[in-house]
DNA sequence: CGCGACGTTGATTTGCCTCAACGATTGTGG
DNA sequence: CCACAATCGTTGAGGCAAATCAACGTCGCG
């Protein structure tokens, strides 16, 4: 339960009295594999922090493409940042991959936190900003790297994580196929 | 010089002191083609937003490859959104790339008028949600759309830009090379 | 046990890149 | 105002990375 205090104190001090009235505005949750947090299309009114387990948020396409936006593991924060903040109905689903133990903070309590604890608007535009920066990142390698190497800063990035999740997943987010993502694999087994 | 004034309508209300005010607090320059008006690894003070002329962002990789992040022409706002927030340095060079006369927003004024006028953070806000959601879309698109469909999606979202720019920065934008590009231009051609 | 999702492998195709050459346009200095 | 260089757009030949299609073994789960 102090997973999520570490999460702050990167960015900001809290008092202990700060702390225990966070941690009193978010809700614990347990979720089983597959259940579905978020829908396309709805209006997104929580953030989530993952204290346990595998989340990822994806969008489709007009075909039946999934395209994976991230994963979030022990310790990440996952939501629909758009949707959540412009209040407008968001294209991402969110999804547990695999068993997960969640904190949940709703819109609404993040906003009565922002007026107890001021300092908190910082922590959040400090996440807006990495989300930003991250999705800039992805775009550029995406333009200018091999699918090789995009798996590599996968494996850097994520680290375990590509132990724990269906190898498709990581095709979908590097943006291959699960075929060539398979062959590749092989390939660098090989030459190494 | 009333144009950064639609800008802002569309999402706040102002009162004329209001709009007086924000005015006093912009500065007005006109650049050359080719100017730089910010460089890659320094911290992003200011943001521009463009009443005349072309503007774009870019950022070079470790080799000597341009991806452009976008383009700004009359009405937008660019700026190195993430320096620009996080104070840290950024990886965006901003250039002009058809003369162009725009107004200059410092950060600092920015601070000010968001005490003075305090509605104009949920403008800027919505800036950066706007930024944040474009990003998610590009990426999107350059992991499920073919070069001809990211093509057209560019001529929607930037109109009669496609005439007045080097069709080089277009193909770089879209993510292939300038011969490809060309070719596949007319191919289309051929194809209607 | 049997079904469905997953991962693998092979054959073939295709979208896009690389390299190279050439005309057209721009712009710059003499 | 011309001459030359530089940049740009186009075209072609050839190559490679990744997609598509198809078949098959494996595993987890109802």
């Amino acid at each position: 339960m102090t997973l999520i205090l570490d999460s702050l104190s990167k960015h900001i001090h809290l008092t202990p009295q700060e702390q225990e009235l966070f941690l009193s505005k978010v809700e614990s949750k347990k979720l089983k594999a597959k259940t579905i947090l978020q829908q396309s299309g709805t209006i997104c009114k929580d953030s989530y922090f993952v204290n346990s387990g595998i989340l990822r948020s994806f969008n489709i396409n007009d075909n039946i493409v999934e395209h994976i936006m991230s994963f979030a593991c022990s310790g990440w924060w996952i939501s629909d940042m758009y949707s959540l903040l412009s209040g407008k109905s968001g294209n991402l689903f969110i999804e547990v991959l695999e068993d997960a133990e969640i904190l949940v903070l709703s819109k609404e309590n993040q906003e009565i936190l922002y007026h107890e604890i001021p300092k908190l608007e910082r922590f959040f535009r400090i996440l807006i900003e990495n989300s930003l920066v991250a999705n800039q990142e992805r775009l550029m390698d995406n333009l200018s790297l091999s699918a090789e190497e995009r798996y590599e800063k996968f494996q850097v990035k994520y680290q375990d994580l590509q132990y724990r999740i269906p190898q498709k997943q990581i095709a979908s987010f590097i943006g291959v196929t699960p075929e060539f993502f398979s062959k590749m694999k092989s390939r660098i087994l090989k030459n190494s």
